[in-house]
DNA sequence: CATCTACTTAGACGCATATCTATTTAATTG
DNA sequence: CAATTAAATAGATATGCGTCTAAGTAGATG
């Protein structure tokens, strides 16, 4: 489907968000037209239906024809087709490629931190989730932490650490067992 | 299929014609967002994305469900590819019927008559065949006129009845036997 | 060759709308 | 209850685009 990038589909669109060139696909769908004639059933003038078709040539939607001095243009209802299939194929897919899906995360991150430290404790899930997953970064994977050193490490960004050792075991980031704490692998957090 | 009139496809086109509404579209088939998220992810303002994504409420397209503060948005999967079916149905039928299909013959009449009387014979030969489909109406269907008496019928619309006979038993809309001429069914004319 | 006809191109005008800021509403937290 | 946060609404601005008129082009006619 490589005729049908994210751009394509938005000119499709475009083209057909309009209801004088929606007539004209239903009149062209039906037979083929020269300008003058769709002019009159439209009741717009020559100029504007040809820059409707323009349009439709751009995406090679229509077809035309040559016939002595008149254009004779038909719809080109394979390509229609196409295009619209595109539409559900490419809306889950392609469509938000161009979108770097780390920009919510880190515009989370630069709102609360401050030179690494920081400003505040998050009241939304989701944010505290995102800025709990940075504070975790802070530990060692496969190394055991004394509670003090817990602290210790947690305070260097807030002050708060009770709360927010407590948040990440509560999230299963991090694991308690006899005053030991180690960070557990992402596969194991717990989000919600 | 009483859901998708003209207008509601119009409409669905509308929403659609826009990249950032298409990236939303996208976003939203990955996983359900907040309005917050939203912007962040496109770089557009909060009021921004409400209003995008009230264009997609009004048309069904998106579910949305209160979490606390925040309103989460889903795409309505169904309902996007009921839009999307309904272009290629609709296109052929529906599409052209606010379109009253004898505008264009009406504007030729129209252009070339004046008081029942032919200003001239056009040169085109689709716009002679809408003039001749208007002068064979002055004959009776089932009576044989002699040559002299069709001239005279013509000649109350146009002084060269010699050519428009000639042209009227050209596209078969008359015939001619011995000198005798009538008219033929509609069933009989061959446009070309 | 001159004229006419159908179409296209160029340029102008006005409406629709995408985005923003500021304000209001609703839900949550302390 | 006061303060905070997330969304929605209102209003302003600026860009895009549909339509028109006028001018240019190419084929057909006489």
């Amino acid at each position: 489907m490589e005729a049908s990038d994210i751009q394509t589909l938005l000119r499709f669109f475009k083209v057909m968000a309009n209801e004088s060139r929606l007539k004209v696909v239903g009149l062209l769908a039906q037979r083929e037209c020269s300008v003058e004639e769709l002019a009159a059933l439209l009741n717009l003038k020559e100029p504007t239906i040809s820059h409707h078709l323009a349009k439709f040539r751009e995406l090679d939607l229509v077809q035309m024809q040559p016939k002595g001095n008149t254009h004779l243009y038909r719809l080109n209802m394979e390509r229609l087709n196409e295009l619209n299939k595109s539409v559900v194929v490419a809306s889950p897919i392609a469509l938000a490629e161009d979108v770097e899906p780390e920009a919510w995360e880190t515009k989370v991150l630069k709102s609360y931190l401050e030179n690494d430290r920081l400003t505040k404790i998050p009241a939304s899930r989701k944010k505290r989730w995102i800025i709990l997953k940075w504070l975790v970064k802070q530990f060692e994977p496969n190394v055991t932490y004394p509670e003090k050193a817990v602290n210790e490490i947690i305070q260097q960004a807030h002050p708060d650490s009770a709360t927010l050792r407590r948040e990440l075991v509560g999230y299963q980031m991090m694991r308690r067992e006899n005053g030991i704490y180690w960070r557990l692998p992402e596969s194991e957090w717990k989000p919600v």
